[in-house]
DNA sequence: GTAGGGTTAG
């Protein structure tokens, strides 16, 4: 009953039960693994882990779910805390990590984005090499790939010899988020030499490749592969790959005439679309168009400050002095502010944040690192510790 | 009771 109730979010009545359940001792993992699922599933992490402090036995599922709990709500560096207690708890019996804690923490990592975490966790799996299967192999991948180590995520993808359609995209889209779109259409071949079906999400990956890397002629002929060999009907979500491929290309009509006149009539053309465009048309200096894709996504989102950036930043290479002096009015009149872009750098594990133009905090981050690595290799640090 | 891939811009 518990269970019910939690995978529907009811969690009142799930609690109503679960009270009665551990007031005569009838609570067990299962039923409070289940309660700490069912408040990820309302977002409220930290119900979650009251229930999870509160027990005395957990298994391998609590943890996983308690570790997910925190990756899911965006608390990337709670679950990595997490799952180094689970690794250091003494708890009898003790509790290894199974191949679901690793998909989850290794998705936990590529959202925060830290290399010296990613290693970190990599270096595990390779001392406990049953921990890999095609769940761990493609989320592993896109961790290092979002980590910026796509070198490490092609090493895994080629030892690793029992690749399934997931892990072959989860492949692609690491090559295309570097830039390597050659690179992610000879992975993509090897797929369907292999006898694998690309699905929607795998074309996905391998229009942004062509998209990222400028091959334009190629993501046309995926995009007509897609539909005409694969019988895969075009979602919103192709059409904003292809919109992006022809607008950075600077087809900036033809993006335009493919969200007015190709895409059907019953999918809306959402502010992702109209972005893509919007950024395209500053790429390119065409005032017309995006002064109509800044039009719309002022409908879509009007909270949106970087819309009005964009077309201001037109308006300034055009020369348009007017119409840079509108946007601005109208962010001024309704209080909006563009918050600053920001940056990371992982300095061995502990993150420094910086904003553009604050270059003495990057450098002191990358004199640090460099410090390190000295040190580490026996030479005289260029900094001496206080 | 728990797990993997995608989707605009600066």
């Amino acid at each position: 009953m518990v269970c019910g109730y939690s995978a529907r979010g009811d969690m009142d009545s799930a609690k109503r039960l679960f009270e009665i359940a551990v007031a005569k001792g009838a609570e067990n993992s299962v039923v409070c693994t289940a309660m700490i699922s069912g408040y990820a599933k309302t977002g409220n992490a930290d119900d979650a882990r009251a229930v999870f402090d509160g027990m005395r036995v957990r298994d391998a599922a609590t943890w996983n779910v308690m570790i997910g709990v925190y990756s899911g709500a965006g608390r990337a560096a709670e679950a990595v805390d997490l799952f180094k207690i689970m690794l250091e708890t003494r708890a009898r019996p003790k509790v290894e990590p199974n191949h679901t804690t690793i998909s989850i923490i290794a998705a936990a990592c590529a959202q925060c984005g830290l290399p010296t975490q990613a290693s970190w966790i990599q270096d595990y799996v390779d001392r406990h090499m049953m921990l890999l299967n095609s769940h761990t192999v493609a989320a592993l991948i896109d961790m290092h790939s979002k980590c910026g180590n796509i070198e490490r995520a092609l090493d895994l993808f080629c030892s690793w010899r029992q690749r399934d359609l997931i892990c072959y995209s989860s492949m692609i889209s690491a090559l295309g988020m570097h830039g390597r779109g050659k690179d992610a259409i000879a992975v993509f071949n090897e797929l369907c030499d292999n006898g694998f079906d690309p699905d929607e999400i795998c074309f996905v990956s391998v229009l942004n490749a062509c998209s990222h890397t400028g091959l334009i002629d190629e993501g046309r002929r995926y995009f007509k592969t897609m539909k005409d060999d694969y019988n895969i009907i075009p979602t919103v979500e192709h059409y904003l790959c292809v919109v992006d491929l022809l607008g950075r290309a600077g087809c900036i009509d033809e993006a335009y005439q493919m969200i007015t006149h190709e895409m059907p009539k019953d999918i809306e053309p959402h502010a992702g679309i109209w972005g893509a465009l919007l950024s395209a048309c500053r790429t390119y200096s065409n005032v017309e168009i995006g002064e109509v894709a800044a039009s719309h996504l002022f409908k879509l989102e009007p909270n949106n400050v970087g819309n009005y950036v964009l077309l201001s930043n037109i308006y300034a290479n055009a020369k348009k002095w007017d119409g840079v002096q509108k946007v601005r009015a109208l962010l001024r009149r309704q209080g909006m502010k563009k918050p600053p872009g920001w940056s990371q750098v992982d300095a061995e594990g502990s993150l420094r944040e910086f904003i553009t133009g604050e270059l003495d905090s990057v450098l002191e981050a990358v004199l640090e690192i460099l410090n390190w690595e000295l040190k580490d290799h026996g030479y005289k640090p260029i900094i001496e510790d206080e």
